[in-house]
DNA sequence: GAGTTTACGTCAGTCTTGTTGACATTCCAA
DNA sequence: TTGGAATGTCAACAAGACTGACGTAAACTC
């Protein structure tokens, strides 16, 4: 199971990008990335009493204007209480508006007010910038690679949440 | 800043690839892929009473026997107070091993016991299974724009402690 | 129409993991 | 040799995740 040289074992193919020590070097890759990623937006965060979460939650309402409190539940895929914690405080503060549904009055449609959109362009700004300088410097062809391997990487229904969402016309 | 057509402008090389709808597909590829990258790991710890804090001190103590608290620190990106808590209890459950420097007796360097390496082999088969997965699922090219990408991604420090780490010897 | 299910909110309590502040020990350099 | 810097530990606190229990309102089902 950890041995190293698996890969090597079929021949005819070059299966040398999946020995242990590359998939090492991808886990590591991810880790000290994954960091670069949130870095920005954290930063911009700290400032006020906000967090990730807050960040994360901006985001899909602004991605997906209307959702519902049970939707944005499953693509966040935290509880309820934890999600509402968050909720309650950005509609305290004038940053999302829950609206009463029209057609079924249980649930809550959420809204960014002008703002929430404001903290979110302020946010995507600085999270796109890196993102932006990191597909440049390293081009179309491994921007394809890079999306094809994180989507490889997703759960099943992860996956779903998110060609989903790609999908969606705003 | 929020123009999703600059990136057309600059005539002549295909730019496409960075306009903000695409950069947004990279941001949320990121987000759900890396709640994937941590799920397996993530359920093992929580049988027993750790989190993912005491996954990353025993990943980088495995890769870097000897370490000191410092070393772990800078690449960990922790205060070491935070780091302490989880290393008092790896320390306390057996785990690993904590030895006093012989030059600089204010140095602790760190090691993995018989139960700190059984473990880490445990969290680290279950992240590279899908890592490897996911490897296979997009092919080696796929593979070196994935690495590529996430290097360009990193913050300065963090790709330095990276570079150290992917090229020392162990 | 009564009973059940669904959607949402909330209160209370716990856990992990991050933070600051205070402190002990050790090393080193003026 | 003494004062400052570096290393690590202890204590207290905050954010954000979790579970469990409960309440309300609306929708669905039989």
């Amino acid at each position: 199971m950890t041995d190293g040289r698996t890969a090597q074992v079929h021949s005819g193919e070059n299966l040398l990008f999946l020995t242990d020590e590359q998939l090492r070097q991808g886990i590591e890759a991810m880790f000290f990335a994954y960091r670069g990623f949130t870095a920005d937006p954290d930063r911009i965060l700290a400032d006020m009493s906000y967090g990730r979460a807050h960040h994360r939650a901006i985001h899909f309402i602004n991605r997906a204007p209307g959702t519902t409190v049970n939707n944005l539940l499953a693509i966040l895929g935290v509880t309820k209480q934890s999600l509402n914690r968050v909720l309650r405080t950005l509609i305290a503060d004038g940053l999302v508006e829950s609206r009463v549904g029209n057609l079924d009055k249980r649930e809550r449609h959420l809204y960014l007010t002008e703002a929430g959109h404001e903290l979110e362009a302020q946010l995507s700004d600085a999270q796109r910038a890196r993102m932006r300088a990191a597909f440049r410097d390293a081009g179309p062809e491994a921007v394809a690679g890079f999306r094809r391997v994180l989507e490889a990487m997703m759960d099943a229904d992860m996956r779903r949440a998110y060609t989903r969402l790609r999908d969606t016309v705003g």
